[in-house]
RNA sequence: GUGGGCGUAGCUCAGUUGGUUAGAGCGCCGGAUUGUGAUUCCGGAGGUCGCGGGUUCGACCCCCGUCGCCCACCCCA
């Protein structure tokens, strides 16, 4: 069977369902390499790290708000449950808190790095699974959370080699919004703002009339008046805080925090790197406050990074109120970037030792010589079989080894080991138990 | 979903207007003093040319279908 045989070469496809990926050796360290980047930075910043399964009881993601990420959910039923992989990690992580709800000592700092599937058309670093590294704080209801968190953000970028201005934040609040609408149709149908917001948030794809028009209309979910429209269109094109001003209310909150957000981020060094746009909503539901969304400076690929503040998850689901805040950093589209900029580093295997034995005769000296080698930290191969040595030089230099001990008739029946300097290319003696002779 | 491009050795690719044993580089294996690696030299293995069907005396090449990958648009985070 040829790799390429799909269903009409009989047998199964060598090749992995379509969207996932497999990882190789070589693929797995730079996976590896970047989460822990991404684990080093969280650590870094106080978070813990969490887990969840990767199955959860489909409810737990079915919302109604017409979020495309609950249309795309991986589902099944199987016996009497109806089971779906996780399209995101949040609300697993919901559950988690509120499990615990009446043991935790609030605020919380979680991270994780989780394995989400979304059944999508592809593109360029989009896939129908991917990894995202999770960084929440629930319980505390200021700004303080969101500059945190984008401290960490920003921080973690830096340890991936980009440089500053490579990659922007876009940042906003919800609450310029709701506090706009409070008085008009969210008066009496609070309801709506969700949807609201999931639609506001194809403007850049579909455009402000048709926006409009689903904002407007009488069979959708909204209906706002045309002048509520307006206003909100008109809304999105604010800039800047001073211009956000002139859409809001008097005394308006979130006018307010976005300001001190604004001062404790510049303490952070990266005021100027998140720039205010009011068109940015998030395409999730349940956000509630300031949202945001990392890009690449040059505009070329999808987002990188996205999150917000979600006060109201924890009671949508069952639970007591907490505010949340938190962002997931995807491992698809940052790889795309370090890959176009040049960022990813070389990895090799990295042994340090490689141990052979010429014969049958020696392979008990030689495991015994591993063994003592592995006991003091060293990475060791041990040779299985037989090799020639020749091969055994050549590959473990191509693995990076520092030294090769060899024991042969020779060595074995004076209770020595030969220690091979590769980059040297120098030789010494040692007793078997590794002292000097 | 629409349009375009591409599927030839493990990898990157070449393959003349359809013509007989389908090539290169890298990699892999073996050899050049039986236990000494990055260079060099010599040799070798490995492909039903994505898959299925059709046209033809003859198909990697042309036609149809199909699967997969890439790009753009559409859609959407």
């Amino acid at each position: 069977m040829s790799k390429g045989s799909g269903k009409q070469g009989g047998g199964a496809s060598l090749q992995p369902p379509r969207g996932t990926r497999d990882f190789y050796p070589e693929d797995m360290r730079r996976r590896s390499w970047l989460f822990e980047r991404f684990r080093e930075i969280a650590l870094r910043f106080g978070f813990e790290e969490v887990d969840a399964p990767m199955v959860e009881h489909a409810e737990l993601f079915t919302r109604k708000a017409g979020e495309e990420i609950v249309e795309q959910l991986y589902h099944f039923e199987l016996h009497d449950r109806h089971l779906a992989l996780r399209p995101e990690f949040t609300p697993s992580l919901a559950r988690l808190v509120i499990a615990r709800q009446g043991a935790l000592r609030f605020p919380i700092r979680w991270f994780a790095i989780a394995q989400n599937w979304r059944y999508e058309r592809m593109t360029r670093g989009r896939r129908r699974e991917h990894y995202q590294w999770n960084m929440d704080v629930w319980g505390e209801p200021g700004v303080e959370a969101e500059a945190e968190l984008l401290g960490a953000m920003f921080a973690a970028l830096d340890g991936l080699g980009l440089a500053r201005g490579q990659v922007k934040v876009r940042l906003n609040s919800r609450g310029l919004l709701e506090e706009s609408l409070r008085g008009g149709v969210l008066a009496d149908r609070p309801e709506v703002f969700a949807p609201l917001c999931v639609v506001i948030d194809k403007i850049d794809k579909i455009g402000a009339e048709a926006v409009t028009d689903l904002l407007c209309s009488a069979d959708g979910e909204v209906r706002l008046t045309s002048g509520e429209a307006e206003r909100v269109i008109e809304m999105l094109g604010a800039r800047s805080l001073d211009e956000a001003a002139r859409f809001t209310t008097p005394g308006s909150q979130a006018l307010a925090d976005l300001r001190t957000l604004y001062d404790l981020l510049d303490a952070y060094g990266i005021a100027d790197q998140v720039p205010f746009d009011a068109s940015v909503v998030r395409g999730l539901a349940y956000y509630t406050g300031v949202v945001f969304e990392a890009f690449d400076a040059q505009g070329s690929l999808r987002a990188i990074a996205g999150g917000g503040r979600y006060d109201r998850l924890a009671e949508t689901l069952g639970g007591r109120p907490v505010p949340a805040v938190g962002f997931g950093f995807g491992d698809a589209v940052i790889g795309e970037l370090l890959a176009d900029e040049g960022l990813w580093p070389e990895l090799g295997r990295e042994i340090q030792d490689v141990v052979h034995a010429f014969g049958p005769e020696e392979k008990t000296a030689a495991i015994r010589v591993a063994t003592r080698l592995r006991e003091q930290g060293r990475r060791v191969e041990l040779t299985l079989g037989q090799s020639k040595l020749k091969r055994v030089l050549g590959d473990a230099d191509k693995a990076g080894a520092e030294r090769v001990f060899l024991i042969g008739e020779d060595e074995r029946r004076r209770g020595v080991v030969t220690v091979r300097d590769l980059a040297r290319q120098t030789e010494h003696e040692e007793s078997l138990d590794g002292g000097s002779r």
